[in-house]
DNA sequence: TCGCTTAATGCAATTGAGTTGCAAAAATAA
DNA sequence: TTATTTTTGCAACTCAATTGCATTAAGCGA
């Protein structure tokens, strides 16, 4: 009987989980969850999509954004694997509110005093090429 | 009779109007609208809050932050005035969830090719000196 | 100071993203 | 194949934010 450790739920792979981790790691581009259910042609419930990105966060295979629009994004980092780091800037583009990883851009920042900096988020808003 | 020229909308001074950019300015934090409603004892009704937050964001006294937990909050930015310039970076504790203008510290970045930049957003995230 | 115009308010109803509970379906290990 | 447990789909729900509309009040001009 194991008291202290708690093992981690194993999960499954599914025909939901697979679609939808291939559609992120195929898009160049961070997608909303609206988004992913257009692109799947409503194939899956709603909910489903929820769980499974939760799922996807879970592992670490995707990450998740929060544009300064209020609209929730997720993308596949391409760069940072197999483990997960998010320290990149994100471009969130006004005209076509698309939303991309900068992956070669790294943020620079003085570590303000006091203050234990465990991560960042960094979009810059603007135009994009496409748009411009 | 002005075809081309619009006049902006006269905006008119209210008391919900003058207490809430009165609470947004005297506070260190940013406020959300829940924790504005609070803060005026649940006086003004919760749609007209989110009027006048409209109103002090169009007429740039007040700025708005969309934090990564997707929390919306608004805040005074007080070295910017009289032209406002959100070009700094926020502090979102995960602890007490408190989000802070700091204000001394400017965001360094590289603009990527072909990209323009009209705005930042850069929030650092961790645990703040309250809360260490 | 008084009226008039129009912005601002309060209330009710609505929208939309995200969550929860539960029974049925399906993935994996034995 | 069977048993176990995760995943799915559906319905219902929560919560933030928005909209429509009638009423109230700010502030300008007379």
């Amino acid at each position: 009987m194991q008291y202290f450790f708690k093992m981690p739920k194993a999960t499954r792979n599914t025909p939901a989980k697979t679609k939808i981790y291939e559609l992120l790691l195929s898009s160049e581009l961070a997608l909303s969850h609206a988004e992913i259910q257009q692109r799947l042609d409503f194939t899956c419930d709603r909910v489903t999509i929820y769980r499974v990105l939760d799922r996807l966060l879970e592992s670490g295979q995707i990450h998740k954004i929060v544009n300064v629009d209020g609209v929730v994004k997720y993308a596949c980092c391409k760069t940072c694997s197999p483990v997960h780091q998010h320290n990149h800037i994100h471009f969130s583009c006004e005209r076509c509110k698309e939303v991309t990883c900068l992956n070669e851009v790294e943020p620079v920042y003085q570590i303000p005093k006091n203050y234990l900096v465990t991560d960042v988020s960094f979009t810059l808003l603007g135009v994009c090429p496409q748009c411009r």
